[in-house]
This record gives structure tokens, sequence and C-alpha cells, in this order.
DNA sequence: GTGCTTCTGTAGCAAAAGCTACATTGGAGA
DNA sequence: TCTCCAATGTAGCTTTTGCTACAGAAGCAC
């Protein structure tokens, strides 16, 4: 779901932009830019949160690593998005439950826990930003569990080169990258572009795979 | 994650009762009262919601449905939590994502949207309580993927047993039943279920399983 | 260029899970 | 008691996914 579609496009960064507390204000207010230019973790499952954090350019990528080393990919927080797990940590105490990587080129800016809380206890924008964005993780997270149960790796590939390659037809990732977001090993993931490239529906390349026939890998994309 | 534990113990019936709305004075400000003895899908997946639901004796199980007809449970609604799925829907005019049944003996408060609404814009506890129950939904559902993920089905299968059978030692569900909780079959339920058997951890009888050894059912959980 | 690393292609086997089919058992109700 | 049906036990096969191993290719640093 695109977080601009509900609630009226309502964004993070707009919400704070008519509080007069974004860019240099909300430096002001004790927010924190910070700027990766590669992959980057920058909180580990246990950690304490210290804020609110907001994507303001690039992505955030949150993932669990199961016991055997492996990793999977639960969401990205795209710009404009706050990390409404940071949140939860903030209101409930609590420990950050998995592992928040960086794309390259990726902007975060971060609110002190105790700002944001008066924040929100104070502004009905605040208020319903925070019950937006856990909203928008709900609706991702209940699909992405009805897809892991209901499709198979293949339609699961299929559609995650859809719908993340749709820019230009070309997703930039490696092939052990795409195994970590699903979930699984790079061999599987080799075997299964394989079936995608005879059926003619993409191409790949080092670093890349193309997109030479949107329909059919949509159609494999709905096989069960 | 216990609903109890986090936020101070909130629960959402404790919070209509501070405001003087459970109860009778509920049934006034328009909540209706609905009683099931029975197995029953109340919410079909792409129904419209017409209001909050609130479970004050028995439970939900929010599931899916895959296109081959298996069904999966995402989640429990247990007493004194609010469906949040359904706030989410009344609050971004969405349908139902999933399918919702009651188990018996179970008592369900509806709150019609806008009355919900209008408490959500004046009381801050309700502010509190819709927040709270996001964050609980979100991290159930984190934890049901990183589970996934990380265990087999033998695993997932055992930590079942062992949650959901504490109370008595005694789990009272058939195997088809069983099944469907974990987006599977009878036939793979009942062969993981023989290994259990043999290692000695549990004991089947006709619609139920009886824990025999909860330590090693408990290592057998833990097993990636 | 040379050497090194990373990425990719491929094969083959092992384990997990799904599917079909059928026998057996226990319990509810006629 | 008898019948019927739902629940269970079991076998065997197929498909999917995971794991190990290795070879070739592309890019990078020197």
């Amino acid at each position: 779901m695109d977080s601009t579609e509900a609630m009226g496009g309502l964004k993070a960064l707009d919400v704070f932009r008519d509080l007069s507390v974004c860019g240099q204000q909300m430096l002001e207010c004790g927010m924190q830019l910070n700027y990766f230019d590669e992959l980057k973790t920058i909180i580990n499952k246990g950690n304490s949160v210290s804020g609110a954090y907001v994507v303001v350019r690039g992505r955030l990528r949150v993932y669990s690593i199961s016991p055997g080393g492996n990793e999977a990919t639960l969401y990205f927080i795209n710009p404009g998005e706050v990390c409404i797990l940071a949140l939860n940590c903030i209101f409930n105490n609590l420990q950050y439950p998995a592992w928040v990587q960086t794309e390259p080129d990726t902007c975060v800016g971060m609110i002190p826990s105790l700002t944001y809380r008066t924040l929100f206890q104070n502004e009905p924008s605040i208020q319903n930003l925070t019950v937006h964005a856990l909203s928008v993780l709900v609706f991702r997270l209940m699909e992405e569990l009805e897809e892991i149960h209901s499709l198979n790796l293949n339609a699961r590939l299929a559609k995650f080169i859809l719908l993340r390659g749709v820019a230009d037809g070309q997703l930039r990732m490696t092939q052990s990258e795409l195994a970590a977001h699903l979930g699984t090993t790079r061999e599987v993931i080799a075997k299964l572009l394989r079936k995608l490239v005879a059926a003619g529906s993409v191409k790949t390349l080092r670093g890349s795979i193309v997109i030479e026939n949107p329909e059919l890998l949509a159609r494999m994309a709905a096989r069960e």
C-alpha cells in the first residue's frame, strides 16, 4: 500500500512542516539529520531506541536474521515515512525487535523520544500520523504473511521483481541481496531466475535483473 | 506478547469502563453486544466494516485463505482487546482484509464507526488504547513472520502446542484445526505429531493433544 | 597485464512439505 | 446395538526448497 493513499495523502514530512518543526526548526527542536552514502546497519536487534526516525531521502530496510544467519526483509520504510517500530519502542519502553539497514544515499532524521512524546500529546496531527503509520505497517505485514502462506517462492520472486523494478524495468540488486529479501539462499534464487529467464519474462545481468515481459511476469506472480 | 504487559496493563474494557461507556452505558452510546455459542465466520474478506469490535468473552481468530482453499491463522484477539484491523478500516475507509471467526462461547461488542471516531478525537485514553492495540498487533505479526522464516513446521507446531495448551497441559483441537492455524494440511500435522509422540513429548487423543514433557517440547520448539 | 574478490551458472543430493489414497477408530445418534 | 461420520494413522510419491561444491565471468586494485 502506498503511504500517500490512505488518510488523504498525509505524510510525515508534511505534518512536521505544518508544525514548523521541519528543516532548521526541526533541528532546533532537537532533530538530528544523519546521512549515509552506503549500506549500513544502524539498529541491531535488542538495541534501545533513542528517538523517532523519519526517512528524508533513500530508504530503510527492516529485517530479521534467523539463528542460521539468513536474513529476511520484513518491510521497507520509504521517504516521508516514520519508523513506527521505533515509536512503538519509545511508547512502550521496549527494545528494538529487528535490524535496520540504510540503502545507499539515505538521509534519516531522528527526533528524541521526549520531544516526540510531547508532540504526540499536544498535536492531533502527530496523533493521526502515528496511527496512520501503524495502520500502514499492519497492512504491509498482513499482506506479507498472506503472501508467504499462499504463494510459492517462484511467484514471490516474480512479484518482488515486478514491484521493485517497475521504475525503469530494471532491478539493480545482486542475487544474494534478493535472497536476503525473500528469506532464502542465493542458489535457490539462481535456480528460480533460470526458470523466469527460460520463460522469457526477465533477463539477468551482473548486479541487476531486466524485466523483458511484464505481463508474463505478472502472470507468474499470480500463480499459487 | 501479552496485551496486559506493555503500557501498564491498559485494557480496552478498563478504558471503556473509565469512560463510563461500558456495559449499560456503552449500550446507550450505541454498542451492540453479540453472543456466539459456536464457530462462526462473522467477517469475510472484502466486507465493509461498520464499527469497532471489542472482545468481551471468548476469542476471535483472524485468518487468511489461500487461492487453494487452505486457511492460515494470522493472529487471535483475546478478551479485553479491540480488533484493530476493523479500526484501521474505519479510519481509512478500507474493506476488511481477512476473515474473522468466533470461537465457541464468545461475546463481541460493536461500537459504530462514528461513535468511535468521536471518542478517539476527544478522549486521550482512547487514543492511547488505539495506539497500544496497533503496537501489540505489529509486534505479534512481526513475531509470526520471523517465526515462519526461522523455524520449520515441526518447531512451529511444538511452539503452538506449548503456548496454547499451557493452561491444563492439554490442547483441545483437532488436527485439521491445527493445520489451519499453521497454514498447512492435516496429513503433515499427523506426520509431525508422530515425531513428537515418538520423542515422548506429547500424546494424541481424539480431538486433543496432551503435553507429556513440556521441557522436551520447548527444546523442539527452539530448534531451527 | 596479474591477482583478488564478488557475482553468477550449474549440478546433484538431502530434507521438508504437499498431495493422494486408503484403513482404522471412536463417538454420536438412530 | 448398529450405522454413519468425523477424526486419526499410515504409506508412498511428487514438488519445493535447502545445502554443498565447484567452475566460469566480470570488475577492481595493483
